[in-house]
RNA sequence: UCCUCGCUAGCUCAAUGGUAGAGCAACCGGCUGUUAACCGGUUGGUUCCUGGUUCAAAUCCGGGGCGGGGAGCCA
C-alpha cells in the first residue's frame, strides 16, 4: 500500500511508493512516455507514465488528464536522471482522477496582467502567486515574531471608527445603523490607547484608504503593522524600525530562498544590507537632493536620446522638467526625489524631521526647532520608496487641541484622544508599515498588487 | 482629481480607409526522457458600445464603458 504523503516531505520517500493528492500543472507527452507535472500545493513534481510500465486504462487516463484535474496519483519515488530533483514513476492502477477540468483560462504562456487579475482566484495556482504568498506569509510571521518576542501585547484596534485619523477625503464612509461609521484609515490613535495600558503594544490589521491613486504602490485596502510605545522618543523609533527590518530581512531569507529564486530575486542586495542605516535630516535630504539633482538629469536626458518609445520619452521630458526646478524647503518628497536620495546608498534611510506643515496633526513638534516635527519616514533601497511612516507623538494637551482646529477636523470627535494628553501624557510614538509594500521590496516584485490574495483598488472589487 | 496608453479569436498580439491574420491554448495526428517540449493539421471573430464622416471604417471624428501605466497623496 503506498504512503500518502505531499510532495514537500518527497525526499524521504525515496526507493518507495507514495500516493500524493493534487492538480495537473502541465503535460508533456510522447509515443511511449507521458511527463505529468504535478502541483499538491506544497510543490511541484514530474511523474513518469511509461507505456510498459502501466497497465493500458492508466495509460489512457494519463492521457486525459487536462490542466488543472484534480487527482490521486501513486507510483514510486526515483531521481530524476538528469536534473538534482525527484519524480515519481506511476505504477499500474496509480491514476484515480477525481475531475476532468474543461478550458482552464490560465496557461502557461503569457498573459496580461488586467486578464490575470480578473482570475486572480486561479491565478493564485501559478508559481509566481504562490511563492509571492508564501514570502508575504513569512514576512507577517517574522514580524509578529519579532514583536512577540521583544514583549509587545497585539492590540486589535476597530475597523469601523467614528473619525478620520489623519483627514477626512480618503475616508471611506459605510452606513451604520441609523448614522454613518468610517472604515479605519490606521489603527494608531488607538494603539496610542494601548501603549497607555500596557507600555508597547502593536496593531495589525487592515487599513482602507479611498485614495484615487492608480499606481504600483497604493492600494485601497492594505495591511498595516502599527506598533505604539509609550516613553518613546525619535531615536528609540529609528532604532527600532531598524532591528525590526534587519530581523524580517533575516527571516525572508532563512525561510524563503526557493520562493526567491523562483521570483528570480537578487538576494545579494539583501544580504549585504547592514545597520546602521542612513539617518538624513529633512534639511540635510533637500540639499543632497539639489546637489544630486542636475547629474540625474544629466543622466535622463541620455536616456532620452536613447528612447525610442515615445510614452517613454514623453515620460522621460516630464521627470526632466520637474527636476528643473530647485526642491524648495517644506515640500514633500515626490517618487523621483526618492529614488535619487536612495539611489545612493545600499541600505535603507531614514528621513526625519519633516516640516510640520506636510505631517499629520499628532506628530510632536521638534523642541529644539520648531520649524519642523519629530516625525520620520523609512525609505526602501532598489526604487521601492516610502515603506515605513512614523514618529514621536505632540503630548501636550494645548497643542494638540490647537493642531485639531488648524486642521478643521471636529474636535467631539477626538475628546477620547485627547484625553491620553489629559491623564498621564508621555513622550511616545510609533509607526505604520505597509505589509504589502515590504513584501514587494523583499520579493522584489514591481507592484504591490502582487502582494495580497486580493488586491482592492480604485477599479477593482472583483474577484 | 489630472496626464497618458490601450480595447481585434479563450490568451498575447498583427492588419496604408479597400477580402480580418499569426503564435499559443483547445481538438485530431506524429514523435523513446520531455520540462513554457517539439512537428503536421483542424476548429475558432458582434474588431468594447454608440452616434457620425465616407462609395467603403478594426482603422478617421464625437460621446460612453472597461482596463494598463503614471502624477499628486500616502503604507
Amino acid at each position: 500500500m503506498p504512503i500518502k504523503t505531499t510532495i514537500d516531505k518527497i525526499p524521504q520517500f525515496v526507493d518507495q511508493e507514495v500516493t500524493l493528492s493534487g492538480w495537473l500543472y502541465n503535460k508533456r507527452e510522447s509515443k511511449k512516455l507521458k511527463f505529468l507535472e504535478i502541483r499538491d500545493g506544497m510543490g511541484i513534481i514530474q511523474a513518469i507514465v511509461g507505456i510498459n510500465d502501466v497497465d493500458d486504462n492508466t495509460w489512457e487516463q494519463a492521457g486525459s488528464l487536462t490542466q488543472e484535474s484534480s487527482l490521486h496519483i501513486s507510483g514510486r519515488i526515483s531521481k530524476h536522471p538528469k536534473k538534482d530533483e525527484y519524480e515519481l514513476q506511476v505504477m499500474p492502477g496509480g491514476i484515480d482522477i477525481v475531475q476532468i477540468s474543461v478550458d482552464y483560462p490560465i496557461t502557461p504562456k503569457e498573459h496580461g496582467s488586467g486578464f490575470l487579475f480578473q482570475n486572480r482566484h486561479l491565478w493564485l495556482r501559478s508559481k509566481r502567486p504562490w511563492a509571492l504568498m508564501r514570502i508575504r506569509s513569512e514576512v507577517i510571521h517574522a514580524i509578529r515574531t519579532f514583536f512577540y518576542e521583544d514583549g509587545y501585547i497585539t492590540f486589535d484596534a476597530p475597523i469601523f471608527t467614528p473619525n478620520a485619523c489623519e483627514g477626512t477625503t480618503d475616508l471611506f464612509e459605510v452606513p451604520y445603523f441609523d448614522s454613518v461609521a468610517y472604515l479605519s484609515q490606521s489603527g494608531q490613535l488607538y494603539g496610542e490607547t494601548g501603549a497607555m495600558s500596557h507600555r508597547k503594544i502593536v496593531v495589525f490589521g487592515p487599513s482602507f484608504r479611498a485614495e484615487k491613486s492608480k499606481t504600483r504602490r497604493h492600494l485601497t485596502e492594505f495591511w498595516h503593522i502599527e506598533p505604539e510605545i509609550a516613553w518613546f522618543n525619535i531615536n528609540d523609533n529609528m532604532e527600532l524600525m531598524e532591528r525590526l527590518t534587519m530581523f524580517v530581512i533575516e527571516w525572508v531569507l532563512r525561510k524563503c530562498r526557493p520562493e526567491l529564486e523562483l521570483l528570480e530575486r537578487d538576494i545579494k542586495f539583501l544580504e549585504n544590507i547592514k545597520t546602521p542605516f542612513i539617518r538624513l535630516h529633512y534639511d540635510d535630504a533637500v540639499n543632497q537632493l539639489n546637489e544630486l539633482k542636475p547629474d540625474r538629469i544629466k543622466e535622463l536626458k541620455k536616456e532620452l536620446k536613447a528612447a525610442t518609445d515615445e510614452t517613454l520619452q514623453a515620460e522621460l521630458k516630464r521627470e526632466i522638467e520637474e527636476l528643473g526646478t530647485d526642491f524648495k524647503w517644506g515640500g514633500d518628497f515626490g517618487a523621483p526625489d526618492e529614488g535619487i536620495l536612495t539611489r545612493q546608498y545600499d541600505r535603507p534611510i531614514f528621513v526625519h524631521r519633516f516640516p510640520r506643515g506636510i505631517k499629520a496633526f499628532y506628530m510632536a513638534p521638534d523642541p529644539e526647532d520648531e520649524r519642523v516635527s519629530l516625525s520620520i519616514d523609512m525609505l526602501a533601497p532598489e526604487g521601492y520608496g516610502e515603506i515605513i511612516g512614523g514618529g514621536q507623538r505632540a503630548e501636550d494637551y494645548d497643542y494638540l487641541v490647537a493642531q485639531i482646529k488648524k486642521h478643521n477636523l471636529p474636535m467631539e470627535a477626538y475628546q477620547w484622544y485627547l484625553d491620553l494628553r489629559k491623564y498621564g501624557t508621555n513622550p511616545h510614538g510609533g509607526f505604520g508599515l505597509g505589509v504589502e509594500r515590504t513584501v514587494a521590496w523583499l520579493a522584489g516584485v514591481h507592484s504591490i498588487r502582487e502582494c495580497i490574495p486580493y488586491p482592492r483598488t480604485i477599479d477593482r472589487v472583483y474577484p
